[in-house]
DNA sequence: TTTTCATGAGACATTAATGTCTCATTTGTT
DNA sequence: AACAAATGAGACATTAATGTCTCATGAAAA
């Protein structure tokens, strides 16, 4: 069995952690106990404190979101087929995306690095999607990426709030994305 | 004088405070007295605690939007005219509306209320630029509402990190959600 | 069944954040 | 200059968050 039902103590915690803090970052470690349906002791015993659940998030976030990128590029036939595989995926994990975009700004070096390899390969599939036209010259890279990750965190949004499903979202995201609202539809 | 050229205490207070929690919502009230330069008795002096401070930013936010917007429609010669119009004046004020946007979420039902008449005349902006185009009726309203709102954020990070002029940051915004990315250019 | 282990609950200590007060200093006003 | 108001700095009290420990319980493994 790879997906036990119950998820462990520890899994329980982190993804109490990601749904909480992306709803409100100020949530204390007692409150993240409590949507987990765990004991605050439960939570100490598995993190060395804030910092270090932190921490734990930004890794597996990390590794979530270049696994499931990897995974649906296979088979792209151009970088921006690739892209627009991409995105459903990552919408459907919204919420890690946003926490590591997050800890970003905030956090120590060791993240920022960690995630510097992911946030680069990003960026060569912007550059190289740009050369296949998906955009110009005339529009700073910077700004394509940060409209795409507004517009993906956008779609996700609309999954958690259950005003889409995430093959919707998905599709709302990149129409709007490569051709503007008018052209979106679900 | 109606620009004093240092700031009020109180005044201090609220800017350090929107460009604080912006970057980091978790700051503590020590942090934001710091950040405007004040000491943390004055702050108290003014303020009621964390929470009526966050009150007062609301309310504040809420008044600079609508008067901002306000401003920006005067003339218009269509809705969507207006909504293109208003747009720059808000990438202006981005850190005041991720504020706003944030507190709907956490906070108390009077934010909520306060907030919700801007809002909804903003949906009513939105159904009418609809029905001249803007979009079809095949695209969810909350839909063009969420991402017109995280374009706008974005236009705002892009000012903020210094990679465009706000009237560059507004055209990004603006031509990547009515055309799409291909179109968008500073 | 017996043993082992993770857990929940709660007591307690420590630390960080917040709130209050006083007093000397500064700033602005008259 | 004389005065009043606002402020900064720091001491102190209170409260919220965090970290640690013990113990009883229940589940899983032996």
């Amino acid at each position: 069995m790879k997906k036990p039902i119950k998820l462990s103590s520890r899994d329980a915690v982190i993804e109490a952690a990601f749904q909480l803090l992306n709803r409100d970052p100020t949530a204390s470690l007692a409150d993240i106990a409590v949507a987990a349906g765990v004991g605050r002791a439960t939570l100490h015993r598995h993190f060395d404190g804030r910092d270090d659940l932190l921490r734990v998030m930004a890794a597996q976030a990390s590794g979530e979101l270049e696994r499931a990128a990897d995974l649906a590029a296979r088979g792209a036939r151009s970088n921006i087929d690739a892209l627009r595989k991409i995105t459903e995926a990552i919408v459907q994990l919204g919420d890690r995306q946003w926490f590591l975009a997050q800890e970003q700004h905030t956090a120590a070096d060791e993240v920022a690095a960690g995630s510097s390899t992911q946030n680069n390969a990003f960026h060569k599939l912007f550059k190289a999607a740009a050369k296949e036209g998906l955009f110009s010259g005339d529009c700073p890279v910077e700004w394509a990426l940060v409209a795409y990750d507004h517009l993906v965190y956008s779609a996700w949004l609309m999954v958690r709030d259950e005003h889409a499903t995430p093959q919707q979202a998905a599709n709302l995201a990149w129409s709007t994305f490569t051709n503007g609202i008018g052209s979106a539809q679900s």
